[in-house]
DNA sequence: CATAAACTATACTTAATCGGTATTGTTTTA
DNA sequence: TAAAACAATACCGATTAAGTATAGTTTATG
């Protein structure tokens, strides 16, 4: 029930990214030493941020990363998912058979748990990386 | 981000108690066998659910475990938190030295999250077993 | 066009946590 | 006082998490 901490690297990662000029590129060993971030670490999560398109990475001598799309249009939930995959709470809510298993066909506590992963993973979804750089100019 | 195989089975281990009839006590060996939980696994978990109040173990011959109080004054909160500890979703909301090692002083990420996070909690805390006895019934 | 600066891919390693078990002890009824 | 139940604690093996290493690819630039 708590997030990996190559998510909370990576929410920090696409928030220093959001904050940068538009055009900008950065390399992974400035986010790095900025966000204390172990280098190769860092790497390994950038490039699951890339397969999903939330930054895109510039190869070869002066490259580096800047975010795939406006910070408005990422979301806690994108950079979440694209690190650990699906927001499941639950096996039973990931492998069909699990509940059958336990011997429990009908079983209700599959069934509120589903109804509290969407809670869940709505919430996420409804903090985008604009709205928390608005929020750090206020500090 | 997601819940303990042991918060799975405490989770109905406390529907199976919740469907017995009042002063109806069972040894565990009955839960176990009934909901598929190795025996000794399901015997630590009772224990953390004892000293939580939400069940009430009977030692002795004869012995056995029963609800500690009503199905609806149980919640799934009640339960998760029981097993698992508070529900935490990220280190910086545990260990408040956390995010000031991350040189993030005023961390924007730190602040959604435990807004994130209480959501999350009152979600658990809107579900009690007095419902979901309602909705097996139901099937 | 070769070099070096950057990222890519994959495999490996170490440590922590999870899921479960074993052992020994205590309580209680018959 | 024996046996049926739970209690407490410590242990174990497997998996996952977190991080590192090695080898390779791309690209700007002198």
């Amino acid at each position: 029930m708590i997030l990996n901490q190559a998510t909370d690297y990576a929410f920090r990662a696409v928030l220093y990214l959001s904050l940068l000029q538009p055009g900008e590129i950065v390399e992974a060993k400035v986010i790095s030493e900025s966000q204390h971030i172990p280098l190769r670490f860092l790497l390994k999560i950038l490039r699951s941020l890339a397969k999903a398109g939330i930054v895109k990475s510039y190869q070869g001598v002066g490259g580096g990363y800047a975010l795939g799309k406006k910070p408005a249009d990422i979301t806690l939930k994108d950079v979440l998912e694209a690190v650990e995959g699906p927001i499941r709470i639950n096996k039973c809510l990931i492998d069909p058979d699990y509940c059958n298993k336990q011997a429990t066909p009908h079983c209700p506590v599959h069934y509120v748990l589903a109804s509290i992963q969407q809670t869940i993973a709505q919430e996420f979804d409804k903090y985008n990386f604009e709205q928390l750089k608005e929020h750090m100019k206020q500090n």
